[in-house]
DNA sequence: CTAAGCTAAGGTGAGCTCTG
DNA sequence: CAGAGCTCACCTTAGCTTAG
């Protein structure tokens, strides 16, 4: 989708991007480099020349380029052109405050392999790790995630980044991830129920009780939610792909969920449920 | 040349929404 | 709950294009 994509240039709205499909300049490839019909003789050479840069970017593997480009709602184009690239994340704390609370368990998948961080095991190998991804995709990770883990492990993540929040937002998705799922027929079985203020009791229980299968159900529900990510990242891309008029022709089939690595513990959850 | 029309960009401010 | 970041609506301004 990307090279179909004009809306980055400056001076071009989705509304002109439309009109130049409807036109039949439906991709970077067809636009008539040399003064043609589209626009006048000026204008013309400005958007050659931002498509050549757009050429040399995507080439050159640099979706931040992109995504500094486009509005947060229109950023799942770069979905399909660097999905070798994505590391879909999620974290989890013992709250909400960037200065009081602390990062408890990280969860990263790349569409292959998933990787966990726990904090005071090996939290830290998460910094290096992060580098190898030059997309990240998140749910509110703009607001949450990013900005936690900058300040708490002293790092910078200025990767390109897809927040789903607002892509699904303008699908009308809303009601955060959980809601979200629920609205695209996603359910989580044993995990039902279970969230972000769930995950912190989970933590402090397993400091208190130092019971494996504690962690373990924590860290299955982090992965969850990662996982998710994946299946979201999809569905939006081919509902936003819908609006276009390539929906057919770029659809992209749904994964298979990836295997979740850890079990959620029925008894834990039962135990906890009531505090 | 001018006038009109269109668009984008920039700014503002209110309102919404989400995170554990 | 606090608070950051986005959207949306609205306005103004500036630039470009076309018609006469």
């Amino acid at each position: 989708m990307l090279e179909k994509t004009f809306c980055h240039i400056p001076g071009i709205s989705a509304r002109v991007e439309h009109s130049l499909w409807r036109d039949g300049i439906t991709s970077w490839e067809r636009f008539p480099a040399e003064g043609g019909p589209f626009f006048s003789w000026k204008k013309n050479g400005h958007v050659a020349l931002h498509l050549d840069e757009s050429r040399r970017r995507l080439a050159a593997n640099d979706p931040a380029y992109f995504c500094a480009a486009l509005p947060s709602r229109e950023h799942w184009r770069l979905f399909s052109a660097f999905a070798g690239s994505i590391a879909y994340l999620d974290i989890e704390t013992t709250g909400l405050s960037r200065e009081a609370d602390v990062i408890t368990t990280i969860a990263l998948y790349d569409g292959r392999e998933i990787r966990t961080y726990v904090r005071g095991e090996n939290l830290e190998a998460f910094a290096a790790d992060i580098r190898n991804y030059r997309l990240l995709v998140t749910y509110n990770g703009k607001c949450f995630d990013l900005p936690f883990i900058e300040t708490a492990l002293g790092i910078s993540l200025p990767m390109a980044h897809i927040d789903l929040r607002y892509v699904l937002g303008s699908l009308g998705m809303r009601g955060g991830l959980k809601g979200c799922e629920r609205e695209i027929g996603l359910s989580r079985g044993a995990l039902d129920g279970v969230d972000g203020l769930f995950a912190v009791r989970l933590w402090h229980d397993w400091r208190r009780r130092g019971e494996r299968r504690t962690l373990e159900t924590l860290l299955a529900y982090n992965i969850e939610d990662v996982i998710n990510l994946e299946l979201l990242m999809v569905h939006a891309y081919n509902r936003k792909l819908a609006e276009t008029p390539f929906g057919d022709e770029l659809r992209i089939p749904v994964p298979e969920p990836a295997k979740n690595p850890f079990c959620a513990d029925a008894g834990v959850l039962d135990r906890l449920r009531g505090w």
